[in-house]
DNA sequence: CTGAAAGCGCTTACAG
DNA sequence: CTGAAAGCGCTTACAG
């Protein structure tokens, strides 16, 4: 047998307490923790003891029991649910944005961000739901990035629960707390821009299944109609969000339409896609056919060509889940909120 | 006043509780938490009527409570640590894949995951430093994506603590744990790649500021020594991770340099910028000036045109993160490792 | 300004 | 197979 404290030494470390704290400095540990919550309670002399001895033994807070006893987590619970989106792996750099963008206001609002790609209503290999994260204690607040095909159990979960924030799309939002743009609006003025720069052959690439798509699509229609012109089923097209099978779509459209002379995207990432597959056809962009994205994602304005595109304002809508999220948390009275979507005019249009 | 009915209605509704389970089925609550965790104690009979209840009340395991006593969060901390990449405003889809393959590997394994853009040993506003992920029960392992410029700090945060993994290049190393591909092998098979295409001035574009990036850099000299050719100093390109700033400092590199005719990228987003930068400059790839990537980002294979780069397996290289952190915190014999370059053969090189 | 006490909601060794 | 008891590490109303 190894002697007792070689055999400590191989135990994980065990972090130092408010208890220890008060024992060394002769205090009791309500004291401790007033201290070192900067409580004016405590008297400044005590309070430097205290927090010098807690630096000196490297001390860190219990975060677990802090929350059991506070009730409150500080930490937002961020789903990007994939297998929502056509299984598009996580990969359109929209998600990067906003990731960033969450991560940014929820530090600088003192929450501690989990990242889940799982709806909280998800159930496990087993078919057992998870815990709850609002329940559990997990998280005080859910952000959802996205409203997805089947709305019924975003609904139904929102319904329970006031701290629910979704990222989606204003007409087709439920009796929830949202945040998005009017993708309607977003989907009409790329198509009237490009009809303005007299393209008049325009395709509509994008899942008209994924709502604020379908949104998107409905704008596209609007300005068309507005113009006179015939809205052509053949020129729509449901090109996955997923760049690499959206390549596919897109050329084997390409092959078989009559030419076109303009492109909708509903993503940048398929508008840079469409522009791949229309350089791989020996067409030119913006020469032989203008094309207009969505999102504003960051490399849209170093792709080749630079992007015209409906920005989303994606840091604004981060700050903007955040403050509607947290206002519900304090529970006053939060407020859905609409974003202006914006055309940005760069060469792909022409 | 109004009646209390009415008053705890508006209030937070309570979530249930095991206590409340026992009392209602007149059971301990010893017995209900053995149910719920499934244990072979209890009796069949009694564990249903447990389940049963907990349905019906919703019932979720108060998590904080849990950990508490437990001390284990079932949570990892992956870090991104922005302000150490020379500010990219973590703009690179490699981020955006990694945190993919990250959030699938530690859902698989039964964490949940933290984002954060601040490194563990991070000040806040006054100077304070954080809550430490590891000592306050916040994470029970950290990941850590890149080593950064100064390691000094990483080396000595991980110095105390186990449980920490960092993505970065085994060269380069200190006595931690890590997870991550040769880097000056990468960046001399691209560069051999494009010697062997009959490519004879070669310019490296990335900064080698950052340790990852300076690897593939001595890579980039390896090959051109070999080969016998001279390495000049002007032909080696800082540009930044950011596309939206790259693309400045390239297309300023294209209009001073003798001409080139191949680049080998310290990323497949400075490859894909550089690309537009030629094509603005009036030169074509692969016929003007052949060009790699590095990093096999989701977007290389359908970019125009399709890029030739040095994959890094960011799938695997994830799962082995876990992996290894899993078996540290296990206590295991946690070992480093080293994943192994590949080149990925595309149009951009010709 | 400080302390004693209660309690947040679990888990688990111990006893039966 | 079940229960009583202790305790995880904090916070905070109450009393002084």
């Amino acid at each position: 047998m190894r002697p007792p404290e070689r055999q400590e030494a191989e135990e994980e470390r065990q972090p130092a307490t408010m208890s220890q704290i008060a024992r060394r400095l002769k205090v009791s540990e309500s004291t401790v923790s007033r201290a070192l919550a900067g409580s004016p309670l405590v008297k400044a002399e005590t309070r430097e003891k205290v927090e010098a001895l807690a630096r000196e033994l490297g001390f860190s807070v219990n975060l677990n029991a802090q929350r059991l006893k506070r009730r409150r987590s500080q930490t937002i619970e961020v789903v990007i649910p994939v297998e929502e989106y056509g299984r598009q792996h996580m990969s359109d750099p929209f998600f990067l944005d906003m990731i960033g963008a969450l991560a940014d206001a929820l530090t600088d609002a003192g929450y501690d961000m989990l990242l889940s790609k799982r709806t909280p209503w998800a159930v496990d290999a087993e078919g057992r739901p998870r815990p709850n994260p609002l329940l559990s204690g997990r998280a005080d607040g859910v952000i959802i990035i996205g409203q997805g095909r089947d709305q019924s159990q975003l609904r139904a979960f929102a319904a329970q629960h006031r701290q629910v924030v979704v990222w989606g799309d204003p007409e087709v939002a439920g009796d929830y707390l949202l945040v998005g743009v009017d993708n309607r609006a977003g989907g009409r003025t790329a198509t009237e821009h490009l009809l303005s720069r007299s393209r008049r052959r325009l395709a509509f690439l994008g899942d008209p299944k994924e709502p604020e798509i379908s949104q998107r699509c409905e704008g596209y229609k609007d300005a068309l109609r507005a113009a006179g012109m015939p809205v052509e089923a053949d020129l729509i097209v449901p090109a996955r969000f997923d760049a690499v099978y959206a390549l596919e779509t897109i050329t084997a459209f390409l092959g078989k339409a009559d030419p076109i002379d303009g492109i909708v995207a509903a993503t940048d990432v398929i508008a840079m896609t469409a522009i791949t597959a229309l350089q791989q056809a020996g067409l030119s962009v913006p020469g032989d056919v203008a094309v207009t994205g969505y999102d504003d994602i960051h490399s849209a304005r170093s792709a080749s060509p630079p992007l015209t595109t409906i920005t989303q304002r994606i840091a604004e809508g981060g700050q903007a889940l955040v403050a509607t999220l947290l206002g519900a948390i304090e529970g006053g009275p939060a407020r859905s909120r609409v974003i202006e979507p914006e055309l940005i005019v760069r060469v792909s249009s022409g």
